[in-house]
DNA sequence: GTCTATACATCGATAGAC
DNA sequence: GTCTATCGATGTATAGAC
């Protein structure tokens, strides 16, 4: 289970190498906040980190390779993000900071949410241990909802759908703002009101 | 007002110009429901139609310009769509054909999806003209909500996140399907119930 | 590990003959 | 209007010297 990305290894050479490929993808976030992920050239991306571009193959196999250190990286933070976070006792309030979070954190870098949740590049697909991370944090949003209640297939695709929307809109005509961050309060709070009143949603 | 793309002219080579350019545009459609709009090439697309890639410059002026073009045309069929429906009487019941109608359009279509409500192609910036459609139809969508009591900035802003949330999901998880288009009419009536029962979003 | 050099492919766009 | 030929730019990836 050793793994040079998140454990100290002893070695200086690999420590070295860790730290450079850190580097490495750092700059490659950045490139992509400005030009896009499917922006991102690995010319630019050597010129930005001070080598020259074969030299990226130290590091990374191939492009793809990049992309899927990426899409890791950026599932290891979301995890993170939510499961290190303190929640209320009631669940119910637990799902409002839940979408909250949710929306910020995807407002939190662009690029980040594109890669994480649209499908933005068709020639990528995650490796299995990178996908392995996404549904770790699908498990634990499941495990979430089902505290508060939530168990139907339906209602668990209507929150996702409500939260994936706030989030789209606040990245797409309020980067970097709080405009609909704002609004997922009310509109978490509105699911789980209709939930008791009215029972689950599409029957 | 002339313009040969909306109206019938007397010359025939006008004709025939108007009637080849739409035969590479349904061409493009096509080559972006396979590839997805950014993979569009003027290579694939002129062996698509039958010609040679530089002869495609005889229609369009550039790849920006066939864009526009899509661009245009989706937002026409958008704006058709929705404007030649019938709707009921009550206001509040139109909303709720509206959503489901917004929902199936964007699913009908991924790749139409994305030229009109994402923005993937960082290149492309819609031409005036083409942003006038665009324009119309949100003033439409507009006054349909103001028939049913649906004026605040914030308001508008949620049901456009919802609609545009379960449309996202359809596009992403269940293309062809009708998982989320089956839940429009539930998240609709959630929406109006609650702008009913409590008012406005985010105050 | 990093470099130079280069292969190789794709693609948008233009020139000019027919 | 369509063609052939070609330019020029970009970008991934590999070979091999240091």
């Amino acid at each position: 289970m050793s793994n040079s990305t998140d454990m100290v290894d002893a070695d200086p050479r690999v420590r070295r190498h860790a730290v450079n490929k850190a580097r490495i993808l750092e700059e490659a976030w950045k490139l992509a906040g400005r030009d896009g992920v499917a922006g991102i050239s690995l010319g630019d991306l050597a010129k930005a980190v001070g080598l020259r571009q074969p030299s990226l193959y130290t590091y990374f196999r191939s492009k793809s390779d990049l992309y899927d250190a990426m899409f890791a990286e950026g599932n290891r933070r979301l995890l993170a993000e939510v499961t290190e976070r303190k929640y209320p006792e009631d669940p119910r309030e637990a799902v409002l900071v839940f979408a909250k979070t949710m929306v910020t954190f995807c407002a939190a870098d662009t690029a980040r949410y594109h890669l994480l949740f649209q499908r933005h590049i068709p020639t990528f697909e995650p490796s299995r241990e990178s996908y392995d991370l996404a549904e770790l944090f699908y498990d634990w949003y499941r495990a979430l909802l089902k505290r508060a209640g939530i168990r139907r297939d339906a209602d668990l695709a209507v929150l996702t759908a409500l939260i994936g929307g706030l989030a789209d809109q606040q990245v797409a005509n309020d980067p970097g703002g709080d405009r609909w961050i704002r609004l997922a309060d009310d509109v978490a709070d509105m699911f789980l009101e209709r939930l008791e009143q009215k029972g689950g949603f599409g029957r």
